[in-house]
DNA sequence: CATGAATGAGTTTTCATTCAT
DNA sequence: CATGAATGAAAACTCATTCAT
């Protein structure tokens, strides 16, 4: 009775923004899995410890749902992000960091990466062009360009380079190997997808970007 | 009155053959579009030269449709690639090459590389894992084996590589340049998509492949 | 205002239960007048107070919504014949009440019938056997094995009789006075279904009934 | 190339009457089967030697067809019920071999049992209630008419019986033991249908006509 | 006679969304 | 805030039947 115990379906008043927060994870994984046509309102109702009323309630429509899951997705992944701390070290070595990182950060990372996958197929219109995102990104790039300028100063990296190219190396190589996983099983081999296979791919990654960088 | 000559929605028998290939094409369109939940049998009967009964006549259901489709395309795509003959030139060069060829080939195939983007949302369970679809693909692995073999006789290339790796850093890059341009615009920068971006990209990506295959 | 007020069309919201019972019902009429595939879902939904979203809304589909209708039958069916008592007469006259009672119940429920004759041609494959089904059956035999068992003692009864083959007598010319009177009326006489060739027809059965029983 | 010389759908002109069985053969199957609705057209056409079009051809319509059908099967079974012969026996032991006779036809002919039941079902519509009808089925009851006679004669069965209550009664219980089977065995027992239960069935069916008839 | 292709009208089913309390 | 019931519009799919050659 007292409003403090508050649990799945049983309690009266839930907390608002657990219920938000809940309907949003569950949300996440439905989009992720079915893309925005294929997802259920339905099923995540089910898989939802509150009614679809409430989804229609905090959400209004299916497409602000899946809006706000990317957009949240995105900022989440982003802040996860932010951890990584590489000043210390050289640049070169930076860099390896860097790829090794975003290369396990993106496989840990599935449902974001599907997320995105599948906002491609939809043009990004889902996404507001504007400062706020911009700002939620530039880090990305911005570390990218911290370790350029340090590797340039160490003499270690060529002149003239732009960071959006070497931030999309990475980046695209690292996306792909999560996003491409089943067609190019079947089609060519899965030998990439065993665990030494992920090591191989990690380290040409990491080579390739040292490449088009070094002098 | 020649009964070669028949077109269009005016004769009343078509050619069978030009009928299916025509839903085919249209349906390609609207699934790589819209994704396999999105695709509409409706709006691709409109586009059609036939009606919606006509679909379910020749295709039985949607699913089998989109099947078809997707391993047309396949077909399609893997035949236009084989016209590239690089036989005659240095490996570095054939290498080079087969990246530009394939960054080309790709960014006027955009249809393709979204359906297999789409089918990798599906976990490829469209795709029959037999040696007929492995026989189609092999060929473009086989390509880099051969110049790679050359670029080893040469003594321009490193040994102990993998093909396949090879194989799938060029795909993947230049997958990429097409499947993702619209978040990574948005959320970074698109001057990777301007005339000069695109040939700037696609000597970075020349650079990174043989990169990491030269001594 | 009086929330327990609720009927028809008018209201806003129905009694579930009502609602689901009104549509069994009209479902129950539909599938037994033109059987499984002959029976329109659109059909029934106009004969009933609510729509054909709502009958997708309880039922989930049309195999489904037939499935409940032929159990419920089959309840309400023998529930309804739980209703004769028999223990107090000689079992002769027991017995002959229970084909009486059987004759003119099969009669007062034609629908019932119909259904049962319906699903043999479906081989009965709508039909789960369980305990529970059979449960539900059992007391047919176990009212005619009582009446024998009593007819035994009262030495009116020959010994050695099985009741299944007794109960299947009398169902068996029950039933076939209601399924197949089209038929032979056409192809014989229409005499039977007179209302003096009804009385003599009951009569006719409770006589061959008893005379494989009496000594 | 011999006109004399056709089979199967290599042929180039087949025997019309001959093309006309098969789909007449193939059509009670079906309708036996599924029932009016629940049969297929194209299901028909695909087991026939011929084409969809020729069904079409000869026939009309489905409803035709299934109408034809009927008749024919009607035809069929009386015809080959007509080469019983009782005359020179016992009239108590010529029933008898009526009775056995009838329960093993319907046994063979399960065919033609279902689509009387289905027939039934749909009211008896399809059959057109004149005289050609009427004598088809005659023989039926006037086979047990001289057995009747006979017995009088003999004095062993009692005055005043009506052949049409004689038939109807054989007729039921033999009809009932192929069309009932499946709900029967499902809710109550099967032991009727092995071996053993069916000849006990049928000299129960015997000794309840019988029983009927005999003073 | 014979045929594969074509089709309109209808049938089942689905889905996001709203409503009265 | 919260809910189960309700729904219109549209989606996929089916079927008997016809057509031009």
């Amino acid at each position: 009775m007292s409003p403090t115990v508050s649990s799945k379906k049983s309690g009266w008043k839930q907390d608002p923004e657990r219920v938000k927060q809940n309907i949003l994870a569950v949300a996440l994984e439905e989009f992720a899995e079915h893309g925005y046509s294929g997802a259920r309102i339905n099923r995540i109702a089910e898989k939802t410890n509150t009614s679809k009323r409430m989804i229609y309630y905090y959400f209004n429509d299916k497409d602000t749902l899946y809006t706000t899951v990317l957009s949240n997705a995105y900022r989440e992944v982003r802040e996860s992000e932010r951890r990584l701390e590489l000043d210390s070290v050289p640049a070169t070595e930076a860099m390896r960091a860097l790829v090794e990182f975003t290369f396990h950060h993106h496989a840990r990372h599935r449902h974001f990466i599907r997320l995105v996958a599948i906002e491609n197929i939809h043009y990004a219109e889902h996404i507001q062009l504007n400062d706020e995102f911009r700002d939620l990104n530039s880090p990305a790039v911005q570390r990218v360009h911290e370790i350029y300028q340090r590797g340039l100063s160490e003499g270690v990296f060529r002149s003239g380079l732009d960071p959006v190219f070497i931030h999309w190396q990475i980046s695209a190589l690292c996306f792909q190997n999560v996003s491409n996983e089943y067609t190019f099983s079947k089609a060519i081999s899965d030998e990439i997808w065993t665990d030494m296979g992920q090591i191989r791919l990690r380290k040409q990654i990491e080579d390739s970007v040292l490449a088009i960088m070094t002098v």
